[in-house]
DNA sequence: CGGCTATTTCGCCGATCACCGAAATAGGGC
DNA sequence: GCCCTATTTCGGTGATCGGCGAAATAGCCG
């Protein structure tokens, strides 16, 4: 569970979760929209992976990324429920 | 915006906000939760003060961390904007 | 003032991180 | 087989981070 904070704590990784909000994309695709090296974008999608916020898909020699649209619902569900937000601060109201 | 990513992604500092939840608390009392040294854990006050999330006020020689809810309110709900979640994919329904 | 308590500031250290270029892996086309 | 493209893996580097003990700051009390 912590890796998805993990994920989401670098401004890149989390750019790069909104592109695949849009559409799927393949590496170099995503890596075009980047300032960095291809190897640094690598990086960022093996963190996205170990998070599961990300699934991909091979074909030939592209790999194409698909966001994990649940997975980073239920991340974020989680992490309010976790300040109990929309709750009352009273425990005996 | 992007300091509140940056508190949000140590464990310790996510417990810090939990606690602060249900009541505020002085900094010797917080650190009472951790075994972490007292620096340590000023450490991690600043990194949330810097973000907004807690503010503080001075009594005598004691310090006080109040949560700044709608603060972290507010930056959870950009969250989930910023990831558009809850609404479709598509461009043109 | 001197001592006690609460908290922060000040180096310092080891671990982790983001980044890169170069090399490795792998598939497709000729 | 050989080249071209797409992507990852491999070392290495500089920056940032979380942690600590020691010292500094500040208020209270006798």
């Amino acid at each position: 569970m912590s890796e998805i904070y993990r994920a989401l704590a670098d401004p890149t990784r989390r750019r790069i979760l909104q592109l695949l909000r849009e559409r799927e994309m393949t590496a170099g695709e995503i890596a075009s929209n980047f300032d960095l090296a291809k190897p640094t974008l690598s990086g960022h999608f093996a963190v996205l992976r170990e998070a599961k916020l990300v699934s991909q898909e091979k074909s030939g020699t592209t790999i194409t990324y698909r966001l994990n649209v649940s997975v980073l619902e239920e991340a974020l569900m989680a992490l309010m429920d976790g300040f109990r937000l929309g709750e009352s601060r009273e425990k005996k109201p």
